[in-house]
DNA sequence: TTGTAGGCGTTATCAA
DNA sequence: TTGATAACGCCTACAA
């Protein structure tokens, strides 16, 4: 059986009531130093860890933190997205649960657990958010302004338009756009396409010409078959898996970047460094993202103090060779 | 307020109990089909969801399955493995909380939680699986024979041996290893490097030569140098990343394979299909590893069936042009 | 076939 | 400064 606080209190020759004043630092309690440290010294040695369950019964809301997933496999950068958001909130005691959004009805997800927070990566229609809301449920935003005040948005249009931005600066000026065909990326591609397409325009370069890639040669090659007859002159990727088959569809038609093409890339995956030539790319810092999210669910579920606006243009560019 | 049965059972004219043996099915209890009926809808209406902290402090055990994973960057297998894991989990209405093996005192992590069961994908010390074991906490071990009767191992071996025979297949005697260097790649990396060893030694062959290689392009065109020095004529990689390292070394030292060094990855990432040449690789079906996992995490669990034995040799040897 | 009551471990209120 | 007690929501003997 597992060690109540009970069994401490009885080992320390105090009530339960003691331990638990002892164990959350009870404000406005006053306890002997001489208690205390019986107390936890009784503790330590049963190795007594409080019932979560029990504490969330009493509580009425658990610890941990929901974390709704998008339906798409998962990248390197959502998982180092998931993986930075779990360590932080387990630092502050809090426990990450990840699921897919599209996994059942929404209430089914969360009601049973009464999560301390929701924190949103995937698509939540607004009528989910809105029950959220009306459970007391602090819903925090990964993406868009449609999440409303508490929402944060990444500037998936800020990125497309740093991509934009370099090729430019490059003397580009007809580009076209690498995009995954799957729908399920639509999440993040329409933000990042849209930002494409206003540089552009504000540019006065004519619309970038979007092709959609698959992750095989042919596919690609077929692309920038397209993109050259097309006038095309430099390519923004989606992200650097879709720069990746850019690069072997070119490779195939005996093209190289920069000079046949140039080509940048979105995400700087451990492997960029590595493609031929070297992607150009941009880093789009989620590790910091992911700090910023936790500290906001500290926020919102523990009073935490407020987090300073999040600062979107740590995004940086990786200057390679392949641009 | 959150919806509680005590609602229900006053919407649908019961008691509390009525509710609870419905909501359950509870075995050998008769419940009029008109009840029954009257029940359900009621829940269904007030969108009722038990608790699931009122639930395990009754139960005095959680529906959350513990993932203590290792303390490395989770790459895409990594990430397809956890990913699956939750999905089947989830279905079968477990909860998955993912943990870094290395955080905290191993008791403070699960004794709070009371969890239904632990899958120990990192390293985990004897003393903690025992003290796993004294609690009567399942353990479902992804690695190592060390875990005992209940731990089920990836035949990290098996692996490095596929890719020997493989690289012996197409002629090759002389081979060389790419190893990660960070440490904490040991736990994977100890297993398919004894087999690669083992499968040199059955067939006659010298060891084979070992080389750290990071990724990057310096690091990785050192190590190819060290082994044309050495005489070697195809590389197996620890991974497909490592492998990536190793083609592009090769490629600033104007070399390609197969025909200078032939190069074999593992894993099968979705990039391998666009390396320069494609990278011949085997697929460890991850996700059937997942599935089975599951399985026995809700065997031993939950008293479900026992899944049979898994079947190591799903691992399927992917043969592109790099060898 | 359905209802009543007790207890799981914790914490908050109130009394000592 | 500390202790007794009730209540959180659910499940399950047992009683009706």
């Amino acid at each position: 059986m597992a060690v109540t606080a009970k069994d401490v209190a009885r080992a320390a020759g105090v009530s339960a009531a003691t331990v638990s004043y002892v164990i959350n630092d009870h404000p406005g309690q006053k306890i002997t130093d001489a208690t205390r440290k019986r107390v936890l010294e009784a503790a330590e040695q049963l190795g007594y860890q409080p019932s979560e369950a029990a504490r969330a019964l009493r509580r009425g809301t658990s610890q941990t933190v929901l974390l709704l997933i998008p339906d798409v496999t998962i990248g390197e950068v959502m998982a180092e997205l998931i993986d930075t958001l779990t360590d932080v909130l387990d630092a502050a005691g809090l426990s990450a649960a990840t699921r897919r959004a599209a996994a059942g009805t929404l209430r089914q997800t969360w009601a049973g657990l009464r999560p301390a927070a929701v924190v949103v990566v995937g698509p939540l229609g607004p009528s989910g958010r809105q029950e959220l809301r009306d459970a007391g449920v602090p819903v925090v935003d990964v993406l868009g302004p449609a999440s409303g005040d508490d929402g944060q948005e990444i500037p998936q249009q800020h990125l497309g338009r740093m991509q934009v931005e370099h090729l430019t600066s490059r003397g580009h000026t007809a580009i076209g756009y690498a995009a995954p065909e799957d729908p399920r990326f639509a999440l993040f591609l329409d933000g990042r396409l849209a930002g494409v397409r206003g540089a552009c325009r504000e540019r006065g370069m004519p619309e970038p010409v979007v092709v959609p890639v698959r992750l095989d040669v042919a596919s690609a090659e077929e692309a920038v078959a397209r993109w050259l007859y097309a006038g095309v002159t430099a390519i923004a990727a989606y992200n650097d898996e879709a720069a990746f088959a850019v690069l072997a569809g070119m490779h195939r038609l005996g093209m190289s970047a920069p000079d046949d093409l140039a080509v940048i890339g979105l995400d700087d995956i451990a492997l960029a460094a590595l493609a031929s030539p070297p992607l150009t790319t941009i880093d789009q810092r989620v590790d910091l993202l992911a700090e910023h999210l936790a500290a906001l669910v500290l926020h919102r579920a523990h009073g935490a103090p407020q987090p300073p606006a999040f600062d979107w243009d740590v995004a940086t560019l990786v200057v390679r060779e392949s641009t």
